[in-house]
RNA sequence: GCUCCGGUAGUGUAGCACGGCCAAUCAUAUCGGACUUUCAAUCCGAUGACUCGGGUUCGAAUCCCGGCCGGAGCACCA
């Protein structure tokens, strides 16, 4: 057969209908329990963010699911791309989420394979050295045309000047198509291209395969069985496709999931990098970054991302993630665990206080969780006179003659209010009293133990306050609520605490 | 522009291959109520969707055609 023939028949790649389904998980085309093979394929430029979440979350769980094996394949090909940080980063990511892989390899390390692959295409004459300028080439492949190279040089020994001769821009090895393919980019497309810039890890080597034959060669290598890749992919797929066909490969099953749309929240690699360097994000946990590390320093629980992420699923229908769902399933998971502390914001430097009178010496004792037993929390108040701190917003409903319940304690009345000065007088102690008198319940802390509290918020806002002295028996990393304002991880301790907003 | 794909409640999802059991599932959201020494949790109730128009059929969310809307790709990135 010659290799216009092949190529005629090359190509074709006809797609599953998605995937058959049943309750909860879709089922993979053809998946035999034990014979499933997946991989997650990042680039490594950074750590994870919430965009990767899906694909890696939907592949461990398909490999659990069908007791398969799921490889974690680095696709480190772009030598101007490559952070060599971002592998442990991402191994970190993806242990701290719970997804197990069970093989990890590198691109960067099978250089060879995929030279002695395209070595194998060019001795068939299936590709060739272009060496056509890119505007060049591109004008005639607009024309159904072909370039000279295409016949000239699809040799090994023009195959060859690529590691010999030619620098970066000078030449690239295409595959040959079909010059009349109703999809432009899918005539000749270029698998194979020089690159100057030194990689972190094989700096020798300047040659490099790019994705459309990296990819297929890996797939098929490692077996695989099963591709899980968002559907920016499908035109990859095709063209992936003239390589198995060629190399006379078996084809995986290719599933193609729609967009997740992510809102208010930052995601681009490339531009998180620069702010770093640049010194507006703290890091890559800056908590307004949508990396895997700033979930997890805000609270976030893995298996509410990966919740999320399985129904979510594979469906090729671009949606839009929604952070009130990930919220609702943190919610379940951190609401049992999470000790309940008073925190009240207010302005650090002049708080709003709330000074009783005639008050009884008192004990107040609240439970470190309303329906677990997790212990109490214990505040002694004084007997005579005892000063409150209070919520702005709730000193700024206080009105003189109002009766207030202090929760876990007794009901006062003010009797007289200042900027943020409100005086009171003991009123009564049972909540009956309080009810009877539609007293508002609020929360405080105890002036003179209170520690200072600023909580920073996904919007890069801080909010000072402060918060009751038993705050500091949490530990940092611990996720807390603050009644009535919200959940909180701890973040920081020393002479104040810093706590992250989880939400409310 | 060209090539391809998709459209079920505010959001996500099930149902669609084999039309009737769908006056459409579940989760979340919103609203109301109960409970509660948190504006949390829990419990109860309510709200809310088959993109539109034709066709096939006794019968269409499911099949066919067209419109509308949305998306992807059109790199020597992945």
């Amino acid at each position: 057969m010659s290799s216009e023939d092949i190529s005629r028949k090359a190509g074709e790649h006809n797609f599953e209908k998605t995937v058959k389904n049943e309750r909860g998980l879709a089922e993979l085309p053809d998946a035999e329990a034990g014979k499933v093979r997946l991989r997650f394929a990042p680039n490594p430029s950074g750590p994870l963010h919430l965009g990767h979440a899906r694909a890696a979350v939907l592949n461990d769980v398909y490999a659990k699911k069908y007791d398969g094996r799921l490889i974690l394949r680095f696709e480190d090909t772009d030598p101007k791309r490559v952070d060599p940080d971002a592998y442990e980063m991402i191994r970190n990511d993806l242990e701290w989420l719970g997804v197990a892989w069970q093989e990890e390899v590198l691109q960067s390390d099978r250089l060879d394979l995929y030279y002695r692959r395209a070595r194998e295409l060019v001795s068939k004459s299936l590709a060739y050295v272009c060496t056509c300028r890119q505007e060049v080439f591109k004008a005639l492949r607009e024309s159904d045309r072909a370039c000279e190279c295409r016949d000239t040089l699809d040799s090994p020994e023009a195959f060859e000047k690529m590691f010999t001769q030619y620098c970066e821009g000078e030449a690239v090895l295409r595959l040959k198509t079909d010059l009349a393919h109703k999809n432009v980019s899918i005539r000749d497309f270029p698998i194979m291209r020089i690159v100057d810039t030194p990689h972190p890890r094989v700096s020798d080597k300047k040659v490099y395969p790019l994705m459309n034959l990296s990819v297929p060669v890996d797939d098929h290598e490692l077996g695989l069985t099963h591709i899980l890749r968002g559907k920016d992919h499908i035109l990859n797929t095709h063209k992936q496709a003239y390589i198995y066909d060629y190399l006379g490969w078996e084809k995986p099953h290719y599933i193609h999931y729609g967009l997740l749309k992510i809102r208010d929240v930052m995601l681009s690699t490339s531009e998180m990098k620069k702010g770093i360097e640049d010194g507006v994000y703290s890091g890559w946990d800056d908590v307004r970054l949508g990396t895997l590390a700033a979930l997890r320093r805000r609270g976030i629980k893995p298996d509410a991302i990966k919740k999320v992420m399985f129904d979510v699923g594979v469906k090729q229908t671009d949606i839009t993630f929604s952070w009130k769902n990930l919220y609702a399933q943190n919610k379940k998971l951190i609401d049992p665990v999470a000790n309940r502390y008073s925190f009240v914001e207010t302005r650090p430097d002049s708080p709003s206080v709330l000074r009783v009178v005639n008050c009884p010496e008192w004990v107040s004792k609240n439970r470190l969780h309303p329906t677990y037993d997790r212990g109490d929390r214990q505040v002694d108040l004084n007997s005579g006179s005892q000063d409150f701190l209070l919520n702005d917003s709730d000193f700024s409903e206080l009105k003189e003659g109002n009766v207030v319940r202090l929760m876990g304690t007794y009901n006062i009345k003010v009797t007289e209010k200042s900027k943020n000065i409100a005086d009171a007088v003991f009123h009564s102690k049972s909540l009956e009293e309080a009810r009877a008198n539609k007293a508002r319940l609020i929360n405080w802390v105890k002036s003179g133990e209170n520690i200072a509290v600023d909580v920073l918020s996904p919007d890069g806002t801080h909010h000072l306050g402060f918060a009751e002295r038993d705050t500091l028996n949490a530990e940092v990393g611990w996720v807390v609520q603050f009644e009535r304002y919200g959940f909180v991880r701890i973040d920081g301790k020393d002479d104040k605490i810093t706590a992250v907003f989880t939400h409310k």
